[in-house]
DNA sequence: CAAAAACTAGACCAATTGGTTAGTTTTTTG
DNA sequence: CAAAAAACTAACCAATTGGTCTAGTTTTTG
């Protein structure tokens, strides 16, 4: 009986859907979500086709179920940062963090990045809701942090534009990134680049970078 | 008779062609390659699906086709900048001919960054090449800026990607900002966002801003 | 161990896709 | 104006798509 209703603690079903969901994520990575296929999927993690649709009812849930996932590994410490907080330190950590992101998980960072380049369809309303609350909070400790003149005067929302634009990019523009170096990014490199990332925009707010993240960050 | 080769003087068939390319790249921007089909882009030029194929012999050979027009207009004045050039000006000047080109032609841009994400698989070699050349150009112009003093030390390579993310980002993300910030991107805010990128790169590189850039760029 | 739940999978279907054929209409031009 | 060239389009087709149905197998559990 197709009950569709599995509890989570079922380790075979579990481990199943786990293989799908990573599967699917590398081929909506390649090729977006209406150029990914349940054929591919299925190939991918090596069942036959309606294995996956027993785990989910349909190509749009099992897309869903994929963005929520990733969704939710989308946190990091600058989002429990206050204007009390070091504004070089805070957000060094966090361009930090989003390379690390970018470098652990291109694929996730990629569909990701399909999703609001065109249009953020799959991104149900309350998730949304959340990032614009998210956004406003950290755009206040920005404004906090120019009030007391600890950081001089910018606005806080291109700020942050520009964090995600030159940390994302390594992973949505990976396959450029190593045709134009002749090379792939190693983790040496992503240490250097992330060294550049911190260097540029803090350095660009006038700040200055925490010894801390001058040789090795993270 | 289906010759499909017309000269580019035919003021009919010209006019067709083109508009079918400009369905197209709206098409294809917002659902990309697989996800844009022929029909949709016939609906949006307003002409029946086999007229399309009249003009352009395969879907694929539309989206080439187009991804070829597009390539042609990537070009900037910083394509001739030298090392006897200024470092800030010909930086920022190059920052605001992006910004403009994300805030001209956001579906071209989009598209372009489309085709990077999932492998850049429609861009022919000869292109690749070029833009490779291009690069090597533009790395070895920098590192002689800062060989002769006038730029502090930094990898050029990962200031250009950077030069990259943070402009190309108000094209791909334009559904993001406008979400977060409750009102898409004005003409003004475009002149403030440059303002603020310029800034926040030529200080990340220890440059000061040209007093052109300060107010109003280009 | 037997019943129930969870899982696997082949055959099948309607809809959409990219693309062809074959012919008609419109425009150009000698 | 007539013939040739260019522009257009309806009808059709094979392939792929997402998804269902049905039936069998394995695993869990009382």
């Amino acid at each position: 009986m197709n009950t569709k209703e599995k509890n989570a603690t079922n380790s075979i079903g579990d481990k199943r859907r786990k293989s799908i969901l990573k599967a699917a994520e590398k081929v909506f990575a390649q090729n977006g979500f209406k150029g990914g296929s349940i054929q591919m999927i299925a190939k991918q993690a090596n069942l036959p086709k309606t294995n996956v649709l027993y785990y989910f009812k349909s190509k749009l849930a099992l897309y869903q179920a994929l963005v929520n996932e990733i969704l939710h590994t989308w946190n990091s410490s600058f989002d429990q940062v206050t204007e009390n907080d070091d504004p070089a330190h805070s957000l060094a950590q966090y361009i930090a963090e989003k390379m690390e992101m970018s470098r652990k998980n291109p694929n996730a960072s990629k569909i990701f990045g399909l999703e609001i380049l065109n249009g953020a369809q799959s991104f149900d309303a309350t998730f949304k809701q959340n990032h614009k609350i998210w956004f406003d909070g950290r755009v206040k400790v920005i404004n906090a942090w120019i009030a007391n003149g600890k950081l001089a005067p910018i606005n806080a929302e291109y700020l942050l534009f520009h964090i995600w634009a030159s940390t994302q990019h390594y992973a949505d523009f990976a396959t450029q990134i190593k045709d134009l170096r002749n090379k792939a990014m190693s983790k040496s490199d992503y240490q250097e680049a992330t060294q550049h990332v911190i260097k540029l925009i803090l350095q660009g707010c006038g700040l200055k970078v925490p010894t801390h993240f001058l040789e090795k960050p993270q």
